[in-house]
DNA sequence: GGGAAGATGTTCT
DNA sequence: GAACATCTTCCCT
């Protein structure tokens, strides 16, 4: 197995989302179960932030389901969607912030055959991993792990230094939202292979430098 | 490869 | 009762 590292501290956490949100994309995301050990590198992301983003759960105030999003930075927000989706998403800023980033793909680096698994032998490994709601089934997380600390197991985001194999970070507009949609607070590895083809950024005219 | 539509239930108005 | 930070299947080109 691969050296992991260390978890994240909270105060990495606790940074502007945006800043947060890039900083993510080709880091591991890492989950210890019973039934083993899972990781992904993280290669698309997108930010929410509270009162300001009409898009965030959180801009309508605090309620039952999003409570999460209001707690200190660096704890898992992961929310039942669509009727059978979980999503999962890393709360960062400040309490009272509300600001999480959503994290919507993986390149599985450990425990494939454990989230070939979880996924069903009919999924392709190239759509593994692709999506939010395919993020949380593979990685065996559900409503149980809502309010994680990352910043200690046995679900976290490590440490190790960034890879992003010369990919530039592109953003764009999110997605499956209707409000706010001018917003380019989706950020990818640009044309990385395990992304779809619109996601990759082919009209990658937004390109940034990390 | 791309668009349309269905599945399914929690949350908030 | 409507909306929903989605995915999959099915059919088309």
């Amino acid at each position: 197995m691969i050296d992991l590292g260390a978890p994240l501290r909270r105060r990495w956490y606790a940074r502007p989302v945006l800043s947060v949100a890039r900083g993510l994309l080709g880091r591991l995301l890492v989950r210890e179960a019973p039934e083993g050990v899972v990781a992904g590198r993280i290669i698309e992301v997108e930010a929410y932030r509270g009162a300001d983003d009409p898009a965030s759960h959180a801009y309508r105030g605090r309620t039952g389901r999003n409570d999460v999003m209001f707690g200190p930075p660096g704890f898992a927000y992961i929310y039942f969607t669509y009727g059978m989706h979980y999503c999962f998403n890393v709360v960062v800023e400040s309490e009272g912030c509300a600001a999480a980033v959503l994290i919507r793909a993986l390149e599985p680096v450990e425990g494939l055959e454990l989230m070939v698994r979880r996924r069903g032998a009919t999924v392709p490994v190239s759509r593994l991993t692709r999506g939010p709601a395919c993020v949380a089934v593979a990685m065996g997380l559900g409503r149980a792990d809502n309010g994680n600390d990352l910043t200690c197991g046995p679900l976290w985001i490590s440490n190790r230094p960034v890879r992003r194999s010369g990919r530039p970070i592109a953003a764009g507009p999110r997605v499956g939202i209707r409000m706010a949609v001018d917003r380019p607070w989706r950020f990818v590895l640009a044309g990385h292979p395990l992304l779809s083809a619109r996601s990759a950024g082919r009209e990658a005219a937004r390109a940034v430098i990390a």
